[in-house]
This record gives C-alpha cells, structure tokens and sequence, in this order.
DNA sequence: TTGTACGCGTTATCAG
DNA sequence: CTGATAACGCGTACAA
C-alpha cells in the first residue's frame, strides 16, 4: 500500500524494469530472478499503482456495462453484473455500470461522452443498445472495442448470442402439446431485440402447430410487471379470452398472474402463463412459473471474457452461443376441457 | 479524447495551472478567464484523463461497495447499487463492486487486500461487513474512510441506519390488531444486524401485547427462499401451528408462501405472511406481501453521499437515519375464526 | 537476460 | 489572481 516499483527493485537487487517484467508475466527473465523479485514485493506487500500503470500504459484495465436505466434495478441485469465480476475478478480487471437512458435521442452521444470520461479499454452493451446499429458502427469507427449481449445485429462479432426465437416457437410447442389453441402473446418493449425474436418464435410455433395468427391475441407489452397486468387485462377481457399467455419475460408473466388471482381464476386450470428469462422470482411466486432459462450469469461472464480477450489482441474474441433451457414449472397446465376459462 | 490540459491552456492563452483549478472548481480564477478555459474545453472536447489526475492527486474518485458475496445477486444488493450509482454520477465519483466472502476467515484481509489493490478512496460496507468491529478498526487503523448501511455497530458514524426493531415490533403489533397470538418469527442469518434486530422487535412486539414468547414458534434461517420453505414446513408441521409467520425478509416470505400454497392453505384465510425490505418481488407474488419498506435506494445513495463528503473533509459526513414504511398488503388478514389454521 | 532514460497527463508547490 | 516546474509511479524504447 505505500511501497513502490523502485523500492521492489531495490531490495530484490534489479531494476524497475525487471520488476515490471515479473508483475506483467513478460518473458526474458530468468526464474531465479523472478523469485528474488516475487519474495520482494512479497515482503513490502508491493501492489502496482493503477493510476500509474494505465496512465504509463494507456489503457485503463476497465470494461464498461452499458445498459438501458429504467431496467437498472432488474434481476436480468443484475444477474449479468454478476457473471461480468466473475471474469473481472478472473483478469484483474474493473467493471463499472453505466445505466443510460436510452429513449432519449442523444444515447449514441451519451455513450460516446462515457467513454470520454471514463476511457474504459472496452464496452458491453445490453439491448436495446446492443441493437442500435448506430451506436456500433460510431464505436467502431472511434476504435472502441465492444461485446455484445443478444444483439439483434447480425454482424455481431463479440459477445454472446441466444436462440430466443427458437426457445419461443419450443414453448408455444409445449403449450400446443398441451392442448393450448388461444394461445396469447404480450410483446416486449419496442427498439429492444427480446421483443422481435420472441414475437417470431410465437409465430413460428403457431405455424408450426397449424393455428392461424390471430392480432387480437397479440398485445403490445414492455417488461414490466404492469405491462403485463395491463396486457392481461386486455386479453382476458376479450369474449373469447385465451388458455395460455406468453408474455415476453418473466416481470410481465407475474403482471399476468396476479390480474389472473385478481379475477378469481385458478392457475394453471383456467390458464397457463408462460414466462422469459428464469429470474429468481419465477421459483418464488406460487404456481412458480413456466418459463426460459437464459444463462444470464454465464452470459455476463462469456461477454466480459471475450471481450477482454479481443482487447487483449484485437483479432480474439468470439460471438459464443449459449443454451437456453426450457424451465416446466407449476404455471402451466392441460387446455381447461369444459368450458372455456371463466372470467369475472 | 484527445486534447490534454495543455492543449486547452494553450489555446485559452493561460497556464496549465488555471485549466486544472477551473476543472477542480478551484477558487483564485477571474470569471472572465473562468469562461475563456471553458470555452477552449468545449471546443477541444477536452476531458481530464481519470489515471492521470488520481496518480498526480493520490486519489482514485473510487468508491468500492462491499458486500456478501452468497448475497450478489438479491434485489437489496441490487437497489443498493442504484442508489451509489446516483450519487456517484451527481459527485463524478466511480462506483466499483467487491462481491467478497465473508463467511471465510479471512474477509478482514480480504478487504484490506481490495484496498490495497485498488485503492479506492473509501468503502462502503453492507452486513455483515458493516457489522464486523474488528474491520471496522482495522480501517480506522489504515486510516481508510468508510460508511456503514444498517450496521450493528453503536460507533457507526457515517453512513445509514433504519430502526428495524421498531419496525419489526410494528409488524407484530399490526399482526395482533388483527387478532393473531401464534405469530411464528423465521429468523435471518447469524452474524447479520438484521438477525438481532428483527429477532428483538419480534420479541418487543410479542411483549407490549402481553403474548408469551413461545421458542418453538422461532426457527433459525437465512435470507433465502429455500429458508423459507425450511421454516414454514417446521412451523406447519408443529401441533399448534401459528396463524402468522413473520419472516426476516422478502425472499424467506416468499418460501413460506410458497410452502404454504403446497400444503394447499390459503393466504392470508388460513394463514397471515408477513416479510421485510419491500424487494420488488413481494408486489409481483400473489397475494402481494404485506411487508416494511426499507428506503434500499436511497441508502445507498445516501451512504455514497455521506462517505465522498466524509472523503472531501473528514470532519464531514453523518449517520443519517432513514425512515421504514410498513406496507400492509394482501397476504395478512384477520386470525381464523373456527378452526386453527388445518394443514395437509 | 537486464538496465537506463524518458514520457504518460495531471496536481502540488511555491514563486510572482 | 496566475504561472513555471517538479513530482506522482509505472511502461516503453532502446541500449547494453
């Protein structure tokens, strides 16, 4: 906490430099050398200055978390700090958040003036941000490195990428296996790739079963929780009022669940809610809910990985697949057989 | 993200010097010399380079929050977090996250190790951190500022403190108003303030209504759903079951929910829930949980506030008292009438 | 395999 | 009120 690189070199007997070349794993030192140096810093409890070391070599050791600030206190985001702070741990590297307003106009303005300020070596970006072709083509004409988090742009390079359109079309499958017909969609938020994707994946899987699409079944949604009261509220509303909903996440299927409980309806004997995401709270509500599992932790990991290693050497770093996991729980049930689901 | 201070000394026609005491709002600058280096910045796009200005100034504009790492991904962690960022963004301080184990021996030196190495100019500690006197002195030892949120410690000077006793003896209080006498208490984790506190303010509310504490009615938890689920078979199973369960937060009341709908109760008729830090999750379940709201956001901003004033001028920076809310909501009702709760 | 000299961009010191 | 100059601690280039 107080000694320098100078004082290191000094009681291991080399110079700064070679002391440099040990904390930096450089070759070209002989292992002997390497210990007197490693039992020096050892005995001064030597750490390298971070200030000195990024200002000296021009690059900051930091990554950046670009994400949508309305969605800053969600579980989805959360979970991907989580896994981004594995790998940082793992590298010595930072993480710092940066929660941006992305409605507003100016937000490829906005994180181009964060990295401005903060200079970090490299960016992960959650959708919508992921999405915005603007943005990514800005940033890359600045030189900034960047991964992406299921970004809707096809030339994503870095980052990590989930099939969400075929885990959709797999749970509409699921709800047609279980004699499901109306079966009922609230989106997600406009600008956001979750809400293309799982609206395909719906229409894929109607298709696939043979059921015509109906618009009247389809709500637009956010991912909210009151998003998916008020689509609940639109669809169970209507005269012939569907078995399933999918909504678009999780937040959104609770929204749903509770205007169900509100109106008297059972779970899953008058309908079957469907979920996205796998959040923590999907196990905890009661009937826990039918949902998508996105590996969130690992993809927040896998970003962050690949991202440093394409910071590392500029030609590394992959677009990695990751494995969603169809999560069967208690929401979802058999097509009532009787009548169709009662409404108050 | 170019241009350096020299630049923008240069093309102001003044020195290095005032560019840096315009940018560190520094007294000693003409208004009109004020505007010129302004200008010239604006025009530049200068911004101070971060490494640079902590090396030469020998501090980091670093605040690291510390907390249990089992704990990393729970919507209070999470609220926390939103609040620091607020503060950091309004002060243009960094916000850095250090997820550490603390049931590991070693989480004094750990901390003391996350200092050493990223030398953040203060620490914000969340329970059982916050709680821990021996760190606590250890860090008055090294000299490095700190602010607590919730912490046990009577010498606690900076940071936020909420009366949860006294929250948690309003609880019970409203539990009797509603004519419930077996009120069961499913603790928190040990060495967590929130175990004593809430403990004790169950215990202060069984008292001022004349009710015996009944020991067989408290089992021993965490803060988890799973402890939940634990505690409410424990509880249920009992010859005399309770009529009311007050779990030591949100995610264990969730459990007991959860347990109880298996057994095929009905909430709040058969039996009353009751939990602690309104996470956004107790208004997602159904019934939605009646519960006390503790202000998470604004305490981590707060603390954030509290610990860069306390860094600014150590004489600065206050425990700043937070206000609780009790939200009475769906899953607490009247005692049962007839029979005692029934269990399956 | 190792060392020397310099520069990174800012703040602190002290003189004007 | 303003400015010249020396740190701050480390990496890089090049020399040995």
């Amino acid at each position: 906490m107080r000694a320098r690189i100078e004082d290191v070199a000094a009681t291991a007997g080399v110079s700064m430099k070679t002391v440099s070349r040990v904390f930096n794993h450089e070759p070209n030192v002989r292992e002997k050398t390497r210990l007197r140096v490693e039992a020096a810093a050892q005995a001064l409890n030597y750490r390298p200055n971070p200030s000195a070391r990024s200002l000296a070599g021009n690059r900051s050791y930091l990554i950046s978390l670009v994400y949508d600030d309305p969605f800053a206190g969600s579980a989805y985001v959360m979970e991907i700090i989580v896994g981004m702070l594995q790998a940082c741990e793992s590298t010595h590297y930072s993480a710092m958040l940066r929660p941006l307003e992305y409605s507003s106009a100016e937000h490829v303005v906005s994180v181009e003036d964060s990295v401005a300020q903060y200079r970090p070596d490299g960016l992960i970006l959650l959708p919508p941000f992921a999405d915005d072709i603007k943005l990514l083509q800005r940033l890359d004409e600045l030189g900034v490195r960047y991964a992406t988090i299921s970004a809707k742009a096809k030339d994503a390079r870095v980052g990590t990428i989930l099939d969400e359109r075929k885990a959709a079309a797999e749970m509409i499958a699921h709800a047609v296996s279980l004699g499901h017909r109306r079966i009922a969609h609230i989106t997600g938020p406009m600008a956001h790739s979750g809400r293309a994707w799982r609206l395909a994946g719906y229409r894929d899987g109607l298709r696939r079963a043979g059921i015509d699409y109906d618009e009247t079944l389809v709500v637009d949604g956010g991912f909210s929780f009151e998003d998916g009261i008020a689509g609940a509220r639109q669809l169970l509303d209507l005269k012939l009022p569907p078995s399933a909903i999918f909504a678009a996440n999780d937040d959104s299927a609770c929204g749903v669940m509770h205007e169900a409980f509100e109106r008297g309806l059972s779970i899953p004997q008058d309908l079957s809610v469907f979920g996205f995401d796998d959040t923590p709270t999907s196990r905890q509500v009661w009937p826990s809910l039918t949902t998508v599992r996105q590996p969130c932790r690992d993809m927040g990991r896998i970003a962050a990985e690949q991202l440093i290693a394409s910071i590392r050497d500029p030609s590394a770093g992959q677009l990695v697949p990751v494995p969603y996991e169809l999560q069967i729980r208690q929401s979802t049930g058999p097509v009532p057989t009787g009548t169709p689901a009662k409404r108050r």
